[in-house]
DNA sequence: AGCGTAAGTAAGCAACGGATTACAAGCTAG
DNA sequence: CTAGCTTGTAATCCGTTGCTTACTTACGCT
């Protein structure tokens, strides 16, 4: 056959992973849930970085040092463990915040490059858009939970509404910085931007009528 | 061989185009004008309907009703379509409008789903947020046009961010409403939303310091 | 040790999707 | 009329991708 395209070395062969996550780098023998587990942080961090659509299940695999073939055991689709990577990052995140400070937190958690203990739950929300499956399901049920806290936050008869709009404004400005990396925000100081949105959306929620 | 899904008979096989556009309905016959603007027009809504990724040449050319082939004569390429159609919905937008009635305008033609004589080129913008290509610099182009726009609005010494931030708010709400559809935002209604997020913006824009 | 099951792997399938090609048909200049 | 360009079409190429399958390897148990 002429297709040798590179797909069997693996790159980085080193036995089971690449020490990827789980703090001991140590070699994992056939561990059902630290497989699992690597396969949903690599697809966390996928998802966040390209999106639903162009990340592919192979490509996950790789990142997680584990064969392909795995993914489908342990979660059946790709579009499962999308769901499940979602409802993890995105849930954890509301439900471990009080509300006033969520949307602080939510906006610096997205303002910060910090990589590593990032919440991708937001990120791949953003570059996930085109999708319409369960896919979307999901991702309305986590928009759900952060716009019921943050309504709790008005006392105005269109606090829904408002918290929408507050909802919408957090993830707009994920939109422009991340995913298109537009200046100034996208480098802007994160204490300025925070001060700003939080002045502006909190005479939002207060302003009555 | 097996394969014989269903991509031939190009289902309305009448010939030239489903009358789509060009208000006159009558054939027309090899005219490349018109058919390069036939797959401009149905690229647009499927861009906006679906995203990047999920829109495939095979669909843009049949709802012009046009061979696919024709699409690679015409353009060169699936991403220069998107680039021209991008380009033309967004910098007109921003050029025939006044920056004091820009944000306005902007938030009312997303949030009136009026299908025919919509602006598609910030739902695309939207739903095509996973791609990474010439794709995004063009994406970052109209973005740059709007907060241009936007930033002469105010007299802060921070007045491109705050465009910036004002735009994100746009596009989040885009976001929210059409492709989460989340409620309540979803079916809100469009003066009330405007007025809130025009207040808001204006004091976000006004106030110094 | 040996056996059964769970974990892991390689190979492949079928469908899709972007792009190309070889060809047919129409319009226009000479 | 016809040569030669342009416009349109069908068929196909070829790599990718989600997912499956048939198989091997390691572990835990008696």
């Amino acid at each position: 056959m002429v297709t040798d395209h590179v797909n069997a070395p693996t790159e980085c062969s080193c036995v089971y992973g690449v020490g990827f996550m789980t703090s001991e780098r140590q070699v994992r023998k056939r561990d059902a849930a630290a497989t699992r587990e690597a396969l949903l942080q690599a697809a966390g961090t996928l998802f966040a970085e390209r999106g639903f659509d162009r990340t592919t299940v192979r490509d996950i695999a790789k990142l997680a040092g584990v064969n392909q073939a795995l993914l489908f055991r342990y979660f059946g689709s790709k579009e499962a463990v999308f769901e499940e990577v979602m409802a993890k990052g995105g849930f954890e995140q509301v439900a471990s915040t009080e509300p006033e400070r969520l949307l602080e937190t939510a906006l610096r958690s997205m303002l910060t490059r910090d990589d590593r203990n990032r919440d991708h739950s937001i990120a791949a929300y953003l570059r996930s858009s085109g999708s319409t499956g369960t896919n979307g399901e999901i991702r309305r049920q986590v928009g759900e939970e952060y716009a019921r806290a943050l309504a709790t936050l008005s006392d105005a008869e269109d606090a829904d509404l408002r918290a929408d709009l507050v909802l919408a404004w957090l993830l707009g400005i994920g939109l422009v910085r991340d995913v298109s990396g537009k200046e100034p925000l996208a480098s802007a100081d994160a204490d300025r931007v925070v001060e700003l949105v939080l002045g502006a959306a909190r005479s939002l929620l207060e302003r009555t009528g």
